[in-house]
DNA sequence: TATGAATGAGAGTTCATTCAT
DNA sequence: TATGAATGAACTCTCATTCAT
């Protein structure tokens, strides 16, 4: 359980503090536990506060997931555009492989949330809330998808974009495989079930290299 | 709803014809709503059965759907070896992607299972069950391996279960994307939603191709 | 609390017990407390049910207040119409509010649904619900007001229901005037409160029968 | 929503006025949705003040029902004295009636408030509370009294406050009678439903000319 | 074997009231 | 005096599972 800093957020910045502080909590245990098995209740008290002011900063418990991985994926892709941004030229598969996996150490709770994300969108959501996040996710998007068309010069207009779908494809396929809970864990021990072990990074980033291959191969 | 054929079963056919009737239930209702939407109530109405009888066959909503996917999963596997037994040798990519469609033509409730089988195996499921579940898939998709190392001659040992391995992550993430809820469904009307417009067997298929296309440019 | 008789309610003789068996403990309730100070909670505590069980029975509060209402309001039109029924022919005012008193006699219950049946009709209860209430209420007092039309024989045609719509605004009137919070209670026996402690029986019938006086004088 | 003409309220002035705006916006919330689905959020921002600064004024929300209905029924009070007070000598009933009818125009606050006063009484309100609130009533009443019974000379000494306790009981009556939601509007659409569809104004002067004719008649 | 009535923990959400600022 | 963030008990309702019949 996180300890709560002030007593009552005034200011907007204290306000902004606190959403903060319940998305922190939200995060830490949507990415232990998956949306499913979280509940408004242990939002609230690992953020330290009573139910009722969760209710204050988010309206449903979909809000709350969605704000968290709208954030998450910005800091992703903040982080990731100027890793692009920066380069020279052209580079070769393996080098932007390279960019995009630093880019990824450290945000194991942007890839569960992404790997959740199509699952909830289906629930209790407005058409507004829906809109607004697809729309600012396009938009996003459509901006790195033109730094990795820069990046990877085989690509024909539009394959950067298609780039970052198959990622997001591929997340959302091995996080959920690799992803197990103590049972399945236990399970994984024998040394049989050694094809079901998967480690995420490294498959993660070996398919995608497979793809770029593909992608690089097709074009020529 | 189905009807029910006899009253009691007392047999060991009798009981597995009842036990095929909760899962053709099942089958239909998880292949339009997903596993979380679904209650037992509703698996129950729609085998003719009651709820305490859904309860003899299957001891949780989760063996029933662990039961269902063993089921579509081995159906299609013995419909896809077969297929790759009766080739005379080698063949090209894009010819094995035309068997693997073929293969997967009218299997939805099996691409629909497999999507939220890791989701599902997270959940109120035994060692036992986890354990016989994933070693009968281990036995059947070593099988299968062979069969897509014989097919695609460029792949070394072992990288005939890879493909399965890839195809499932595919399934899992594009299925998982394309599918949608009315309000998101109405989202995606808009004209500068097209981006998030996927459609399920052609995303599949074409990174399917290249993944293959890299895998063979890689053995290359 | 009351005892559960049978553990299950297995044929339809004894679900209509448990039915009635959860009326019995909100009437209770709701004679003593309210509609608006009654939980769901104690309705099944007091019925010594779970919660949920209650729910197989009536799908809303308002909808265990309308059955109630409607048990209670037959049950009192069925014995004042039979009082009604075996006159000989005309009668004299003070002779009519001696049967409807008589009728009233141990009917606390209706008496305190029905003031606040207008209150709780407003809220959460479909149309098809408020219809066949609605419905079906005319029909029976359409009936009864045939029969007092015939004791009273000043009455025109239709003002026998006039006569019933006149009574049930008293009761909601009275009922309410005379209902107290003990708070209340105590508040009303200081002697200068006098003019508020009203009877309710007492003040109810006096007012009917001045009505009933003002009706004959019109009439003549 | 109301605008606030002074930042802090010094003096009793001021206070008064705020309390004043705080009353100003109860009353139109509680006229037009009654008391229960009206909350202190609502008021407090009907007031153009803080939630915090409507318990500076009031305790509880029922104080504010309680201070509005006093006031309410002061004003229609004021008015109807001083109607009666002009009169030269003793009307008839039809005129009394009319008197009583101007008296009520543009008052369906009051009306709605008196509707609803017994069943707030119930709640969450203080013995001083109740007794103050009660003893002003029967101060006034008790001269509003005086008055009818000179109006109307058949009556004999008390029976002008009874006048007045059975108008408050019709006008509970009938005014919950007459409100309905969107919902029950609807049903009474229906031509069958006709003995259901009652005018506030029209039922309360008939049952009231009604009762009057009544007292009338047994006078003599 | 079959039933489906019963359970009860737990879900999300609201709101009158309090109190730190 | 004024604020509105915070509270938390209370609400209605759901559903996987149990078990008396």
């Amino acid at each position: 359980m996180n300890k709560i800093v002030v007593k009552r957020a005034i200011n907007d910045r204290q306000k902004e503090a606190r959403r903060e502080a319940i998305l922190k909590g939200a995060r830490d245990l949507f990415t232990e536990a998956g949306f499913f098995d979280v509940s408004m209740a242990m939002i609230a008290k690992h953020s330290g506060l009573a139910k009722g002011t969760v209710y204050l900063y988010f309206k449903t418990k979909e809000e709350i997931f969605l704000a968290l991985s709208t954030e998450e994926l910005e800091a992703w892709l903040d982080d990731f555009d100027s890793r692009l941004t920066v380069l020279a030229g052209p580079i070769e598969n393996a080098e932007f492989l390279d960019i995009l996996q630093r880019s990824f150490e450290g945000r194991t709770a942007m890839q569960r949330l992404l790997s959740l994300l199509h699952l909830v969108l289906e629930k209790n959501i407005t058409y507004e809330e829906a809109f607004c996040f697809k729309q600012n996710l396009i938009r996003r998007t459509d901006f790195t998808g033109k730094l990795i068309e820069k990046a990877l010069p085989y690509l024909s207009c539009g394959q950067g974009i298609s780039v970052l779908t198959l990622l997001q494809c591929l997340v959302v396929g091995w996080v959920q495989m690799s992803d197990h809970s103590p049972v399945i864990e236990k399970v994984l021990e024998h040394p049989q079930m050694a094809p079901f072990k998967f480690d995420l990074q490294k498959n993660l980033f070996e398919s995608l290299s497979l793809l770029l291959a593909g992608l690089k191969a097709t074009a020529e």
